[in-house]
DNA sequence: CCGATTAGACAACATTGTTGTCCATCACAA
DNA sequence: TTGTGATGGACAACAATGTTGTCTAATCGG
């Protein structure tokens, strides 16, 4: 019946776009107008330990280059710092920064008090359920997302 | 536990990247490699009525600028074909072409060929179950995608 | 017939990605 | 110790999509 591949495709697409989208706007609304989810995993990825251009670049699976401007930007709005590696000359070190810590918390916050409504509109076994499948077919880490521009996109916040 | 809310999005991003990656390439192998799911969503839309760019921007969720560019894309590789309008001169009629309708069938079938793969990893019962929850979540109708970047982005296909 | 709306096009620019190139630095081995 | 190769970072050029703004031509409404 209905039930074509593509629709598979497109409900979770709409899953994911649902929460991204409720939490950017709930980001901006506590006063991250400026965060959009790459950066949101970026700084995970810096906070885990992706401490250099290069290595975010790994670990996010682009190229340093990119990287690297991800890195930059987020430098300008005052979430990660870089320092010069006292041990290799040639890295700057990345470090999250109190305010990014602070973006993350609130990240981390928000996405589980989206799960949280999820939960009470299927109920916590069928949300289990949920998570159990699609953990069973994607893997339990699916955090290679090698998802370039749309999730850095401006969300219609205003207006 | 470890199910956070960010990993239930991160999950369905994955699951959707999965599919999509794995359509965008069966479809390059089947000769259609300058198409990407993008240009596959934009011909449904064509096929489904929208004849015109600026038609199609509204149904896409996009400025019709950005649609034109898109039409004048799929144009030029031949998946739809812009005819004059003879009752508004200031529209240019839009149909999709045989190839386009060649590549939307092709797709389909990919979809299907990869949901029924899925099926067999985890049963058709909790496939079900699955697409059922994820209706239920974010409605039958998850095709507004007003998805910008990364769905047209290359694959690595080759090497 | 005239003003408002609409379709399409063009230009300028933002975002994010890619490749290619270059230089400085480090690691290791001859 | 020194040479060679790998690595980190930066710059430039370009691709793909998107946005706004502006303009012209055509249609529609009164």
């Amino acid at each position: 019946m209905s039930r074509s591949g593509a629709n598979l495709a497109l409900l979770m697409l709409g899953g994911f776009r649902s929460l991204v989208d409720a939490a950017t706007i709930e980001l901006a609304n506590r006063g991250y107008d400026d965060v959009r989810p790459l950066h949101d995993f970026a700084l995970r990825a810096v906070a885990a330990g992706a401490d250099s251009a290069s290595e975010l670049g790994r670990r996010m699976s682009v190229t340093k280059q990119a990287a690297a401007r991800t890195v930059a930007t987020l430098e300008e709005r005052g979430y990660v710092v870089r320092t010069p590696d006292p041990a290799d000359a040639r890295r700057m070190r990345i470090e999250v920064s109190d305010r990014g810590f602070a973006v993350l918390q609130e990240g981390e916050g928000i996405f589980d008090d989206l799960r949280t409504q999820w939960q009470q509109r299927i109920g916590p076994e069928k949300l289990a359920e949920l998570e159990s499948l699609l953990t069973e077919l994607v893997g339990p880490q699916p955090v290679r997302f090698d998802t370039p521009g749309w999730l850095a996109r401006d969300l219609g916040e205003s207006t």
